[in-house]
DNA sequence: GTCTATACTGAGATAGAC
DNA sequence: GTCTATCTCAGTATAGAC
């Protein structure tokens, strides 16, 4: 009966190590205990049975965004929510599920990485993935659609390094503990609410002449095109 | 004798397409029009062929960052050089690369999704890596090792998904034409570099109580810890 | 309905003939 | 250097026991 339940709870331990593509459907049922047609006959396919892992867990989190908004979008009235507020809202209940299960927030971020994701946040998430970006145009007006949501891109992966990246900087291994988690996801918060209220991007200077002239004469220092 | 780059041209445009997992050895063959024991030969795996398809190429773009770095070090004379220069040396190389090849940056960016890329980094990057990561701190002293580092992070996972990312809007295809490169290379330096110039992210406040208490009692809109 | 046994196709890798 | 044959292991499909 709980057949289907090892083998959620097997692929979600194996897969947040060692990535979907890393994880065969063998090492799942043998750490599972269970045959491996029973895999196909409970979930269909390899990918089936990543969606029904996620979204067992993920729309919880899911749901906890949602009221998280629709809280502070009441509180606010007519005026927009701040920035950070509506990051407060996405990333809290992310904090809180990292909290309880470290390794299913892993396991997002791994996916998220591997770009198996975002077909499944457009199949299952895409209203409140819209009410988010909302949720930001109104506190950033001034940013047009395409900036905005090339800068919640970034936001996601940003997201995803933070939860599942691995360390470039061999001497000195960051993530030692799980307890770190809330601190790098508020470090991210901090990051990510600073780059939301930058100012807009300047959409000038089109490749007039080679922008790459910065080569070999020295490039100047005042007067840059980047609103830093 | 073209065997060689036959296979590396065939195994950049599959795997900038398809990314890593998703192409086999047998279509890259059939493309190159070679035998499959020839990969082999030449390369010794496909992880290795992977290694050799992105070297040939990312050495020339590291070479030009760290020649932009030491340009900017050099005029800056004894004091830091600002967050938006070190980015622009960083990042300067890698549109130019894109200008040339939009492939192979994709191919980068799928690679670092992948979570195959660090590796290769630390084995043949490392030096030039550390030299941004003490330029960055040079230009904000203020920051911890540990929180420069993690911005860092963030930085390459945002950068990921602004090259290879898939778009989460359906309605709306972001990146139309590869002109737009450029562009939102630039939009991703805005983000990143107010990101880098936030203000430090305060360590206080270890979990007393639940800070989930946020969740059904209203939140205090004015006391955020988050500097934002 | 639930699970087992087994076979099928395609993957990466390797040994050895030429 | 190159190619054939073959090995192991992956995901998948199905027939049939209970």
């Amino acid at each position: 009966m709980d057949t289907k339940q090892k083998i959620l709870d097997a692929a979600e331990r194996l897969i947040a190590t060692q990535g979907f593509a890393g994880t065969s459907l063998r090492q799942i049922i043998s750490e599972a205990g269970v045959n491996l047609a029973a895999v196909h006959y409970h979930f269909g396919s390899k990918q089936d049975l990543l969606d029904h892992v996620i979204l067992r867990k993920a729309a919880a989190v899911n749901e906890e965004r949602r009221r998280l908004i629709e809280q502070f979008e009441a509180e606010a009235g007519p005026g927009p929510v701040s920035v950070e507020r509506v990051l407060t809202a996405f990333f809290e209940p992310m904090i809180e599920a990292g909290a309880r299960n470290p390794q299913f927030v892993k396991l997002m971020g791994r996916m998220y990485g591997e770009g198996l994701l975002p077909a499944l946040i457009e199949k299952h998430f895409q209203p409140t993935l819209t009410r988010f970006a909302q949720a930001l145009q109104r506190a950033r007006p001034e940013l047009s659609q395409g900036e905005l949501r090339w800068r919640m891109q970034f936001m996601f992966g940003a997201m995803s390094q933070a939860v599942c990246g691995q360390d470039m900087f061999p001497q000195m291994s960051v993530q030692a503990d799980d307890s770190a988690f809330a601190l790098v996801m508020r470090r991210l918060m901090v990051f990510l609410c600073a780059g939301f209220q930058a100012a807009i991007t300047p959409e000038a200077e089109t490749d007039e002449g080679n922008r790459y002239s910065v080569g070999h004469s020295p490039v100047p220092a005042g007067d840059s095109p980047k609103s830093c």
